[in-house]
DNA sequence: TCGTTCTGTAACGTTCCGTTACCATTTTTT
DNA sequence: AAAAAATGGTAACGGAACGTTACAGAACGA
């Protein structure tokens, strides 16, 4: 079982920066593609999976941030950013909406494919799916990750948003053990939580609503006051 | 039960980077320690368990790399390096030998504190075992540490908030010892007693509405005067 | 483009828990 | 022994954390 390579997607309006950044991933044996803007990148996405994305912050039309933004709503796919030298309080201002790294441009090419390399080793301990389509068992219910859905203790799918099911699968991947939001947040969307960030608690309590007998005293998705949310059920691979 | 703020050792020779980068993210809720080169990193890491390393790069004596290369084969700690700007190389080896992230210096102390919550986040979030799943058994009760809840001899499941279970489970690991209320605080909270704190007693008053037969003359928690309180009954392990 | 669905924010009600206060009981002091 | 102090139980109150709803902007599909 050979995984392929990782596949990236170079988004930047510079077209010179652009292919001799693809063609430099591609000799050191990654997939890449480009895309010109926001309008580009989401056609990509859409046809087809990615590993990572390189994102400029500067761009005329849609903006960095705002695609950024956008991307973390999605799903927690990592993402370079390459900004201007010395804008230190944009760095700052990204980390916190949530690239995985930056680079300062203009940039070292080795200096991206460490970063690229680090960045994919990190999204890849810190999420240990395996390629093929693990399926989950707890408490009745069978959560299959790779076709993102739920079915209940009859076999019968249960309808979950893809927020809802992330923040489940969130917790069965790490069942009996204690998230806070931060981590939460970190895992459905790879963002930093706000002040008073509390879409966290939202999201849940729609989930449970779906999930639980008595959503009034939740018995499968715990509260821990002061620290956070526990999936009390114990969890087991399900045949496939 | 509930968790310190997380410990950190900061290794750099400088020594006013050093201490003002431990008081920052002391200031931010954290636990810090320094030591100014390899030698006093070994005798800190010795003397107490650390959550997570800020290492310098550049140092006299043995360099960072080096550091880095060992402390990586004594196990899965996660490390935040310094580099001077413009090390590029230096920097690209830094993150292929297994450094978590890194951040060029001169640095922002909010960009570090930003990296450090999250790699703690990540690699918390990623811990490959559960703890202890464990439950125990005392007086017809049976704790279930890992999915917090109580469920009395009938099996039926017995409400309790996060702070009773906490203490309930302080109590339930240290059968028949008296503790006392700088301990207990301690336990649950991590915290220390105000001069005239009174909240364990008045916690220990709810709990025992909801677990002791009569309430009035308490069976199963017994207040020792000037002592404590104490578990009377035996504990033992219970069958998952 | 329009309509639908999803999701974060704001707002409000509820529950939890630390503080305070008051009382009963025990211990110490006079 | 009476008075005073110490100790602990618990009711009551208020601030904070949490649950839930409503709404509006964003994403999505047609």
């Amino acid at each position: 079982m050979n995984e392929p390579s990782p596949h990236i997607l170079i988004v930047d309006d510079d077209r010179e920066i652009r292919d001799l950044t693809a063609r430099f991933l591609r000799k050191h044996g990654f997939r890449a593609s480009t895309a010109a803007n926001g309008r580009e990148m989401d056609s990509q996405l859409a046809g087809g999976r990615f590993d990572l994305i390189v994102l400029d912050l500067m761009m005329p039309g849609e903006d960095g941030l705002s695609i950024c933004r956008r991307l973390r709503s999605r799903g927690p796919i990592p993402i370079v950013m390459l900004t201007a030298l010395g804008e230190e309080t944009d760095r700052i201002v990204g980390l916190e909406m949530g690239a995985d790294d930056y680079l300062p441009k203009p940039f070292n090419p080795r200096e991206l494919l460490a970063r690229v390399k680090a960045v994919l080793r990190r999204s890849d301990a810190a999420a240990p799916e395996t390629p093929a389509g693990r399926k989950l068992a707890f408490s009745g219910f069978t959560l299959d990750l790779a076709a993102r859905e739920l079915r209940d203790r009859e076999g019968s799918p249960v309808a979950l948003t893809a927020g809802e099911f992330n923040l489940l699968a969130a917790f069965a991947e790490r069942p009996r053990r204690v998230l806070n939001r931060d981590q939460l947040l970190d895992l459905t969307h790879g963002r930093e939580a706000g002040p008073f960030d509390r879409s966290i608690d939202v999201q849940l309590s729609r989930l449970r609503r779906k999930i639980e007998a008595d959503p009034g005293a939740p018995a499968l998705i715990k509260t821990v006051r002061g620290g956070g949310y526990v999936l009390a059920a114990e969890v087991s691979a399900a045949p496939p």
